[in-house]
DNA sequence: CGATTAATTGACCGACTTCAAGACATGTGG
DNA sequence: CCACATGTCTTGAAGTCGGTCAATTAATCG
């Protein structure tokens, strides 16, 4: 709600000065983008805009989350991105479909000029190179919520997104090596992104709970003892319900753990669940 | 099979010249491109690269079609991205994660010199704008699979893929209105495409035949009497089957038909079912 | 502390996948 | 020209996963 307005030189201070967009840019360059930025602040819900008011700006998320959405003629809604902290928006979303642009939480923006922004990156071939790689990311992480959606079950996905969210959500880390993660979208976010309904994931979860792989503290705060043990789950179909069919051969790649979701930046190397806490 | 080798220089009698990413260019700027180009023939089935073997080269597609696909660990396949003649496959296509990239159908090509293409894109601000173009439609394309892979029913889906493919594959328009489509695919590859299985893709034909939206003249051509029919048959839910939810307010869209599926560029404002035949 | 929203739980059921078998088309060799 | 083989497509039957609906319970906020 507080709309504050400070000159975009305070990176200083900023919680993704040294990640995603930002964090890949020169001190140089960054220093020219912060020249065009002014920080606002934005409530949750806050439209950015719908079909007929495109986004006329870009901004590079502080923190909080955008949902980029659609819904069918029914009013089931799709969400077809999640944008976390550190990256930037407006330059990539830019569509032609009926997409909505949503402020899932409450959200913190520095906002750019797109004039400006485009004049800056005609100059800049680094900055050309990094916005290059935000489209790149943004793909990467559609086509594989898109196999998942296709491939995987809810609660296959449902495990991939846990994983993926101690990397963009509040991870802490406790010295016995487990970890405490903080839910920061609603049930019924994770569910519109996952392709799957909330009743399913408030399933899952408790599924998950009972065979250990999580402990839910509450419904905004997992307590997972074993990240490995919960990634296997977001990759691998264990159960034998399954028909195993003969696997493809496919060369000697890894049989043991596919990379799954991205929300925002990919991972290095895309193997999910590197050791976090080993 | 032929590997025909000539200089891209002879433009003049590709099938693509005036389409898609080629077409975008002015005359000065696609005959730097051509200077770099050697067109290249490749069979059906043809493997650019696995996770193993990247891709060290560029292209535009002047006839057939790539499939940009990922498998699971029990051997289902998801084609995240086709890529129909016109467009570009490389530069687009830099992944992270398995995917695989091979020829759906036979395939010519034009070969680029990543490092030449990008030379070029350093000194050509038109071909940095064109390039980027197709990472918004190839962002759009997903994103709309995206969304109908969740929101939409393999009957629905289906009759998407139709519309969008008789912009894309041969499509005869007969005096009467009517026109036959040419399905350049097999119905594996469009079921993976669409998240169902072949099965479907053959049940729903003949669902669609019997209700007089299609008729199949042989697997491969398929006759359409009304686009704008069967284009309604893609977007809107007519069966009562499923509940309507209040629809949610979304300004005053047009309730009539939404964007569907788009395999290549995308259309010009997006509405499918544009009179083609009216 | 009441009111409103979010999350959970249970029961039902239907659409779609899967499996299996048959039809059709296409090509090869005798 | 026919017999056979191969692959694609079609059709049928059965089972199930997960969505939808409806009703509680829990959490949040003024």
């Amino acid at each position: 709600m507080s709309i504050a307005t400070k000159k975009g030189a305070e990176c200083t201070v900023c919680p993704v000065r040294h990640k995603g967009f930002c964090g890949r840019l020169s001190d140089r360059v960054r220093q020219r983008v912060a020249g065009i930025a002014r920080a606002k602040d934005y409530p949750v819900g806050h439209s950015f805009w719908t079909h007929e008011n495109p986004l006329d700006f870009r901004g590079i998320v502080r923190n909080g989350y955008l949902r980029l959405q659609r819904y069918s003629m029914d009013g089931r809604r799709q969400i077809v991105s999640l944008v976390p902290s550190g990256e930037v928006v407006g330059e990539v979303e830019e569509t032609h479909g009926d997409y909505e642009l949503e402020a899932a939480t409450g959200l913190g923006l520095c906002r750019l000029d797109r004039r400006e922004l485009h004049r800056l990156m005609d100059e800049e071939g680094e900055l050309r190179q990094v916005v290059r790689g935000q489209y790149v990311e943004r793909l990467e992480a559609i086509r594989q919520l898109t196999w998942a959606l296709c491939l995987l079950t809810p609660r296959e996905r449902f495990c991939a997104f846990l994983i993926r969210a101690t990397r963009v959500m509040p991870y802490h880390l406790l010295p016995d090596g487990k970890g405490v993660l903080t839910l920061e979208l609603p049930r019924a976010d994770i569910a519109d992104f996952l392709g799957t309904s909330k009743e399913s994931i408030s399933r899952v979860s408790h599924q998950l709970a009972s065979e250990g792989f999580i402990e839910i503290l509450n419904p905004q705060h997992f307590l997972i003892p074993d990240l490995d043990a919960l990634a296997r789950q977001g990759a691998v179909t264990t159960s034998a319900t399954r028909t195993h069919r003969a696997l493809r051969s496919r060369g000697s790649g890894d049989p043991e753990l596919t990379p799954c979701l991205t929300i925002g930046q990919t991972g290095h190397g895309g193997q999910v669940g590197a050791p976090m806490g080993s």
